[in-house]
DNA sequence: GCCAACTCTTGACGTATCGTCATATTTTGA
DNA sequence: TCAAAATATGACGATACGTCAAGAGTTGGC
């Protein structure tokens, strides 16, 4: 038992290894150089061993999406957490998503490739349904706020089923996401700068469908936004900051 | 004179017959299954010839998006055109992109795969600018709606400038179009209907940013939207389903 | 109508990556 | 200690990429 678990656990940790070594190939190569060989080079395996663990590259990138949806989820759940009135709630969620768009800014990339026809289509079974779950873990918490906000009566339920409301709020972040990952020259077009801008339009969506305390009410202030993501997430900003600069060293 | 411009004739039909094979291909079996010997050999053709046309597949995908964004451009400025109150002409915006989300899915999916690390390296120059201008000339149809409700005093302009608000509603779009695309199980997670959750939210934000007419003084309803949908793109949709009908027989 | 110059087309070639599988190596436990 | 089981290896066949020298076709002057 000892032996075997020994053995496991030695698995299970070049598992880690292999994931570790795609991940900085995708992060600083993209996935269309990312190569089983060259992960099994760089671990210093045989191509055999690493497509013992994943049986094709996109695998690989599907595994690393679903951490990277982990910690997103993490994120999310602390800002589900914080205390406050519903809707200081649900904008702690988007900040959560603008500070892992900051901070894992190469993992929003990689999710890119993960939403294309050529990963879903080669993607074990068992990764897909572990990623739609999470998904819809993500879903579902800022549902539950929506459903808190509902029940307390700061939000009338008669415009919009709060299923509908949270496909709403999730394409805007995730558009926004995925658009300024594109790189365009927004500022060229007129957007002053995009994280706030989303917060303006999230504020005025809320207002639109009569959530209170209005905005005009308890306005969220740069500083008040400022505050709530210093408040929430300063451990893990400060975090990836230090880790910036011990790269660059 | 006569002759150059028949073999430039000649040159530009196969061009675009090249892309019509790639088209095909990669709406059957997608960009994975796309390849340049492929089309070469359902071409009839040789290889050789197919890389004077396009200098990877990549190529072939960017200028297969720019004829799509093209036709979206077209649907877009249909919409632009429709007499009306500003507000009901940003829904017919809307509902432009929803018509061209049902009559080219397939190019919808196609576009999944041109936001890539993967192609955008590759493609060259030239179609990349051409597509960042295309995406630009669209952001700027719906500012200049957004410019005149301004202009005559239907939406304040001290909430959000036109920039940010076009940047609102064109994540909101896309990132509808972008979640709708993957498939996930939206009916059990308690959304409704996609297109009529996204324009509920549209109508929302609009309302949130004080766009006069307000949704509860002129609201859209079901039947309003569906009678906006016939009159701007009935022969769009007629075309369309004749042609589905007649790829059965 | 002929030929030299020029343009266009071809497909074999070298390289890269994929995923497989027979063989070699290591581990296990009797 | 050794045979059986588990694991690791890398050579191999297949597929696709992008290139380029050689062949095919075209043009225009004579």
């Amino acid at each position: 038992m000892a032996v075997l678990s020994r053995k496991q656990r030695e698995i299970a940790e070049r598992h880690n290894h292999f994931l570790d070594i795609a991940r900085s190939l995708l992060h600083e190569e993209g996935f269309h150089q990312l190569s089983m060989d060259r992960v099994a080079e760089l671990a210093e395996y045989s191509k055999g061993t690493v497509y013992q663990h994943f049986n094709c590259k996109e695998e690989m990138l599907g595994q690393l999406c679903i951490s990277a949806m982990q910690r997103l989820y993490g994120l999310g759940q602390r800002a589900l957490n914080h205390k406050g009135p519903h809707r200081e709630r649900l904008l702690a969620f988007f900040i959560a998503h603008d500070v892992f768009q900051h901070l894992e800014y190469d993992d929003v990339c990689m999710m890119q490739n993960y939403h294309t026809d050529q990963v879903l289509v080669k993607l074990s079974p068992a990764t897909r349904t572990r990623h739609d779950e999470l998904e819809k873990n993500i879903f579902q918490l800022v549902q539950s706020i929506v459903e808190d906000a509902m029940e307390a009566g700061d939000l009338p339920t008669d415009r919009a089923t709060s299923g509908d409301i949270v496909f709403g709020l999730w394409s805007l972040t995730h558009g926004a996401q995925s658009l300024r990952s594109l790189g365009l020259p927004f500022e060229q077009m007129g957007v002053s700068n995009a994280s706030t801008a989303i917060v303006g339009m999230l504020e005025s969506l809320l207002d639109g469908l009569g959530w209170k305390p209005l905005s005009n009410e308890n306005p969220a202030s740069p500083e008040k936004l400022a505050q709530l993501r210093t408040a929430l997430f300063k451990d893990e900003i400060d975090a990836a900051q230090q880790k910036s600069q011990s790269e660059q060293n």
